[in-house]
DNA sequence: GATGAATGAGCCTTCATTCAT
DNA sequence: CATGAATGAAGGCTCATTCAT
């Protein structure tokens, strides 16, 4: 008795271990499907059903993993920016040149910014942030502000260094980051141009950025 | 006698004239009603019942006016626009100093960005532009794009009175719009920051930006 | 004082004169938009907005003429049978032969039933008689009903005059009106055929009810 | 113990078969409500929530097993019509006598197309046809046309037989099929007569049919 | 845990009818 | 009497969520 298990006793024994919705690779499917779909269609003309089909996973199984829409398109959210935001502050840890160092991060911010899945949960997060403020200021905090802070933080490394001579680092950080979009990402946002800008139109709009802003901050050598 | 029109009359001369759904007060009242429920929950949550009970009018009502739902929103977007833009481009057309009519444009837009229902109409086009994309072109193209346009204009202006040396007046334009709301609309789109900026950090933002494109661009007087 | 009446008066007295809903033009006026309307849509589709706007009249003088859309309804349905069964029964009147009065008979009625509004009427009197079994009776009584008996009454003096030899006149009646529409009307009313019948098609069918009909009733001369 | 099928491996199995909307009982069951609500009030006056009252089933569910309202229908009248037709053409297909073979259809084809449901669906769809052409012209070709195809490929095989002598048997078809109504079909049809015809009725009506068809085509033996 | 059929609240829209002018 | 704006009940349909299996 004890040296046959009968399959029912396996798969009992094998659910008490798991956690709900703790399976990772079903997890993963969802958010993909999610990701397709919520990409597609803004948050609200989403169905469940779509993204369940998209994920190739049943309608309930969506709940096992996720309390309800919304948490699931948090979720998404989160794992998307963690995703993208793998290296975009390389350039301000490596040690080139200043002027190299803002060209180089100004133009990977700029690149991630215009990718369609970045805009797509730019609108998405930007369309239910009346409803959802919590979900707005924390895409925000964790999203644009952090990316000015390290700049900022980077700013006053070089400031230190007297490389550079600002007041407000942090005004100046939030300069140069939207100079670097200037042109670029707004049209994209409101979908009036439906195609990335080409390398050479961000080397331009990001070269002009770092030009205005050297000029205003930097500290001129003797 | 002949010379005064008693009500009567006048009443009977107004009616012929009105063509279905054309009362302005009645259509005032629904965009009204509309402002209220889109800015308050966006569009695909906001419910026809809701907007009905809002305006306080009859949900047959709502279309008469509107032919559905989405074109009673684009004309509460265009309604929206009309009003603010009255005055924006005043300080560009006056003749005080360069410096003076930039600080009164840029101080002027971004009061104008950052006020709920300019934050709200951004939120609510930027929310459906994945699937409505011609209202998205619509909205950047006579919002945004013109204030920069109307800007690259003045510019130009400036540079055949060699005030200013600016190769590309157009991208010169997009640059000073953005430092102009630097630091101070973006934060307040996504929900982050709860009330309008001060004028104090208006005026210090925008000088900051005047400052940071006289220097880039200005021409020096001997 | 009296000489002289002002254009209230007058209009007051011209209205106390008017019963509800009695200018026969206007009515007229009416039917005409119902008819094409109801035509076009059936009952149920066809909307007061659209007969309205069909007559070009206005939606409430609908109401000052009929009661409501089922009455206008049966009003034009009642109209119509008038319309049409003007001349249907001269071919029994006349005295050619036994079967010329029943060939032009036979085809004055196919010709009639498969006009287009005679069809329209049918298949909405049909579609509605469920709910509205009076309409229903009344239409049968009143149309085909009365045909059947008018060639009854028509069969019986010829049996009278011993050119005919029919037990049952009334079925006999009945089965001459089907035999002539036989292949013609169903395909018509179900709306698998499009066109009208051509006149040879029914000089034909009609012509082979007269000889089955003829060979059966009909005496035969010594 | 292999030999026999547990329950629950049962369903396991049927489950897995299962496609959306696949349980016939409870598509059965909708139909049922569907039949009673369609019958009772014909097509547009009958609303989806009273159907799915009438099936006793959620609102929702009628739209897992049903496009929609019409496909609802659709489904409807073909069901019915098959239920109906079994056993319709088994006269035609036996071999009594000539005349006891069209006595026995033709008093087969009006106990069918008497009874309320034929009825109902008659007028429901005749109620539609001129909006829904290719339902009223499915439903000619599959049922009443089909009806005297049948009946003329048996005419043809008499034919051969030097039984009858007929000309056009589409036509002959066609005429025995409306004189075997004649007087039965057409009032019940406008619901000007609420009960179904006796069978005396029919009895005499159809023989009256199969005399005068006889008297037509029918070859005199020696 | 996984499934997907079932639910029912709620959405947008239409339309017969009313009524102030 | 004529008008047509206004009404609001009702319609077809969708969809997030639940729950028996």
């Amino acid at each position: 008795m004890s040296a046959t298990l009968e399959p029912r006793h396996v798969k009992a024994i094998s659910r008490n271990r798991r956690v709900a919705g703790a399976d990772p690779d079903k997890r993963h499917q969802i958010l993909e499907g999610a990701h397709a779909v919520f990409t597609a269609r803004g948050f609200d003309a989403a169905s469940m059903n779509d993204i369940a089909a998209a994920a190739n996973v049943s309608k309930g199984t969506l709940y096992v993993y996720f309390e309800d829409k919304e948490h699931l398109f948090v979720a998404l959210i989160e794992r998307e920016r963690e995703k993208q935001k793998q290296g975009m502050y390389e350039a301000l840890a490596e040690e080139p040149g200043l002027e190299q160092a803002l060209t180089n991060f100004g133009s990977g911010l700029v690149r991630l910014l215009t990718n369609p899945f970045a805009l797509s949960a730019h609108r998405i997060v930007l369309g239910v942030a009346e409803r959802m403020p919590d979900l707005g200021r924390e895409f925000y905090e964790r999203g644009p502000m952090q990316g000015a802070q390290r700049l900022a933080a980077f700013l006053d490394q070089r400031v230190a260094k007297s490389e550079l001579a600002i007041d407000d680092t942090a005004l100046a950080a939030a300069q140069f980051v939207d100079l670097a979009q200037s042109t670029l990402m707004r049209p994209r946002l409101f979908n009036a141009v439906r195609t990335p800008p080409s390398e050479d139109e961000i080397a331009r709009v990001v070269g002009e950025a770092v030009a205005m802003f050297m000029m205003r901050y930097g500290v001129k050598k003797p």
